[in-house]
DNA sequence: TTGTTAAAGTTAACAAAGTTAACATAAGAA
DNA sequence: TTCTTATGTTAACTTTGTTAACTTTAACAA
């Protein structure tokens, strides 16, 4: 005689599910247990979702939405180009500071396979068209010489990898941001550094 | 009436703990399975390592090994500092990409915890300080002034982070180096990009 | 030689996890 | 109403990590 039509278990677990996600990560994260804190039975969650990696694959389909979200509303607001890459960067890192779990789980190895996960695939690759709409959209010109193309092309690989090192980076506590110094300004300036400049020795 | 003694029991799972890293990644790694496929009883890992955790340290320590090894070969053949430092970045995704998993483990977040195993943790200092040194060697001056040494040491996290960025964006398959092109000149290229310069649109 | 001991194996058990099958009930369409 | 389907449940099976208790081997002192 167990609450039958409970409402919305699969809401209520994927809510659940997330919050074990951010205090736990993907390994802590036993659909049992899960289950069982949602006050259902441990076999419910097979009813809502393809399994394990069906749970996780809803969550990382919402951290995509989220992290597109976010990067989306910065792009937006910044019209010059290069100050908006900037910007972009600077964001990518905070969102992974705010939601390392989450950043890890759509980046890293315990990400579902998108091949299995259709909305998945489609949640990652608009977040990533966002990018690289914001990062080329000035670039992108018909007059363009394929040069010039390969050039913004690469100059947006090295934006897009100097902030993702960042932002592993400090998740995984080997870059210490300064206390003094505000978390953006910190990630602008590392941004900002040309390693072809001559240094001062 | 086992194989008792067999001989070095330790050396063969690290060695076969190494192939199924290498295969399927550290949670593809199941100590029984190990042990099964070593031709020893279930527990008998239990006896040489501590337990799951003691085995991935183990093989971290190796990686860890493995890494800065390599590190040390480029930076020491190579005086001048901005090239080293370039050399370095190709060196640190190559890597990467040919010892993936290693990589992950010694990076992500299923490296043991480095409090819990000293060797561990000697490994993983020495080879961020074969990167450090390589890094500050020239820039590290007596006479350097409190802004050039910050300098400098900016410099050498954003080489560091991009590095990075590229390493894991590349073994995730969200870059993809072009085919036709070295892997070490695709890292350059994309380490020498200044985004600060004014872009041709 | 013998007796003792520590290291290195073994088997057997436990709890927890993912998963599936078999069954039960509720809601809604026919 | 009755039938069907979605949503639950319970009970099992398998694998894994881990530990306890026992056995064998090698090393060594007497």
């Amino acid at each position: 005689m167990g609450k039958y039509h409970h409402g919305d278990v699969r809401n209520v677990l994927l809510q659940q599910a997330e919050n074990i996600l951010t205090e736990e990560g993907p390994s802590g994260l036993s659909l049992r247990r899960l289950a069982r804190l949602t006050g259902v039975s441990e076999a419910a969650p097979y009813r809502h979702f393809d399994g394990k990696d069906g749970i996780l694959a809803a969550v990382a389909i919402d951290a995509f939405e989220r992290f597109a979200e976010r990067l989306e509303n910065v792009a937006a607001n910044i019209k010059k180009h290069e100050e908006r890459i900037m910007a972009l960067g600077a964001a990518y890192v905070h969102f992974a500071v705010d939601f390392p779990q989450h950043f890890r789980l759509i980046f890293g190895r315990e990400r579902p396979p998108l091949d299995q996960y259709p909305e998945l695939r489609e949640a990652a690759d608009n977040a990533f068209d966002v990018l690289q709409r914001a990062v080329t959209s000035v670039d992108r010109r018909a007059d363009m010489t394929l040069n010039e193309a390969a050039t913004a092309y690469n100059r947006a690989l090295a934006a897009w990898s100097r902030a993702h090192g960042i932002a592993m980076l400090v998740i995984d506590g080997m870059i210490v941001p300064p206390a003094d110094q505000e978390l953006d300004d910190f990630v602008l300036g590392l941004l900002a550094e040309d390693l072809t400049a001559p240094d001062n020795t």
